[in-house]
DNA sequence: GGACCAGGTGGAACGTGTTCCTATCATGCT
DNA sequence: AGCATGATAGGAACACGTTCCACCTGGTCC
C-alpha cells in the first residue's frame, strides 16, 4: 500500500482505527458543510475529529484526498437510495432527468459542501485515482440504472458512453454553478438539454 | 474597475505597462509549459516577468486569474487560426472531430502547460468569470464554425447547446487526462463517441 | 524648476497545506 | 511482568499564495 492512498476501511485493522477514520470524515462533511472548501482546514479537521494533525496526514494523504473520499461516500449513500428505488418517468430521457433533478436538488440544499467536494473533484491528480474511479462508478451506474431500472437487457457499452457523456455534462454543470458563473436553473436546463439530445426516446 | 478583475489589454495606459503585462503572461506561459501548475509560483514569474510582486498582484489579483488569462490568449490565437482556415470533412462530425484531434494534439504537445491551464480552469471562482466567459465564447465559436463553416444558416440554439455540450465532454476529458485518469487515446475515443452521438448525420 | 501622485520596487509578514521529529501510548509476544 | 513495535499526540518548521507597508520614480501640471 503506498503512501499516496488513503486508507480504506478494509485496511483499518481495530475498531478505534475504523471509528477515527469516521471522526475524520465526518468532521470532513461538517465543516465542508459549513464554510465550503477553504473552511475545510487540515488543522480544524484533526482538532474536530480529536486526531493529531499527523494521524489524519496518516488517514489521508491530503486534503484532497480527504474530500474526494468524503465525496465517495456521499456517492454511494446516493447510489444506494437510487437504485434500490423505483425511478418515476416513462422514457430513460425522463427517468435520466428526474434522478438528475433530485441529485441536484439535494445538492443545492448544501452549497457549501457541495463547493469543497466539487472543487477537490476537479482538482485531484493521478494520485487519487482510486477515489475518483469508484465514484465515477456510481455515477455511471446511478444513470444506467436510470436508463434502464428493469435492466431488462445487459447494459451496452453505448448505455455506457451515454451516461459517461451525461456525467460529463453534469460535471462541468456542477462546476459552473458551485463556481457562480451559472445558476442553478441554468444548469438544470442545460442538463435537461443534452439528455435529451442523447437520450431520443 | 474592481479589483476582483484581471487589467486587460484596454485597461493599460502606457506602452510599458502593456509591455509589462506581456513579460508577465510569457512569463507565465514559459513556467507553465516548463513544470506545469506548480512550477507556476508567484514569486518566480514575478522575478522571470523583471516585476516586483505587488506590481504581479496589481496585474492579475491572484495565480488562478493569471493563468486563465494566459489560458484566454491560447484560446483566442487558436481561434483565430482555427476559424480562418477551411476545415476539412464532409460533415459537420467529421470536422468537429477533426477541430477537436487537432486542438488536442496541441495540447498534448505540451502536456506540463496543458495542465497547469486546465488546473486554473476548473479551480476558477466567480471571481474569474470574465476570463472563463472569453474562453467559454471562444470554445463555442470554434465548434460552430466546424459544425458549419460556410454558415449557410443562423447559429441556432441547438447548435449552441450541441457546441456546449460537445465543450463539457471536452473539458472532461481534458481533465481527466491532465490529472492522468485516462490516456490521449481514452480521450480522444471518448470524444469521437460523444460527437457521432450529438451530431448524427 | 518644483510639487504632486499613480504606479512601481523590495521585502516583511501571515495563513494554511504539508512534512518531520520526539515522546507517549497500546497491543501482542515471551 | 517486561519488552518490542507500530500508531498517535503534540507541535515546530517549511513552502507558497497573498497582503501590506515604506519608499522610490517618472510623468504632469503650475
Amino acid at each position: 500500500m503506498s503512501a499516496t492512498n488513503s486508507l480504506s476501511t478494509e485496511d483499518l485493522g481495530s475498531t478505534a482505527q475504523r471509528d477515527r477514520r469516521k471522526r475524520i470524515l465526518d468532521a470532513t462533511y461538517e465543516l465542508a458543510s459549513e464554510g465550503g472548501f477553504d473552511a475545510v482546514q487540515m488543522r480544524a479537521v484533526a482538532e474536530a475529529a480529536e486526531v493529531a494533525l499527523g494521524t489524519l496526514y496518516r488517514y489521508f494523504p491530503s486534503k484532497i484526498h480527504l474530500l474526494v473520499s468524503a465525496l465517495g461516500r456521499q456517492f454511494e449513500s446516493a447510489e444506494s437510495s437510487l437504485v434500490t428505488r423505483p425511478v418515476p418517468g416513462d422514457t430513460p430521457a425522463e427517468r435520466v432527468i428526474w434522478v438528475l433533478k433530485r441529485t441536484s436538488r439535494g445538492l443545492q440544499g448544501d452549497p457549501h459542501l457541495t463547493e469543497a467536494l466539487t472543487r477537490a473533484f476537479m482538482f485531484a491528480d493521478a494520485s487519487v485515482a482510486n477515489e475518483i474511479h469508484a465514484v465515477g462508478m456510481s455515477m455511471t451506474s446511478i444513470l444506467t440504472h436510470a436508463m434502464d431500472p428493469e435492466r431488462s437487457t445487459e447494459v451496452t457499452e453505448d448505455d455506457v458512453a451515454i451516461a459517461r457523456v451525461i456525467g460529463d455534462v453534469w460535471l462541468s454543470a456542477l462546476v459552473a454553478w458551485v463556481t457562480g458563473r451559472s445558476t442553478a436553473a441554468e444548469t438544470a436546463a442545460h442538463m435537461e438539454t443534452a439528455v435529451r439530445m442523447l437520450l431520443r426516446d
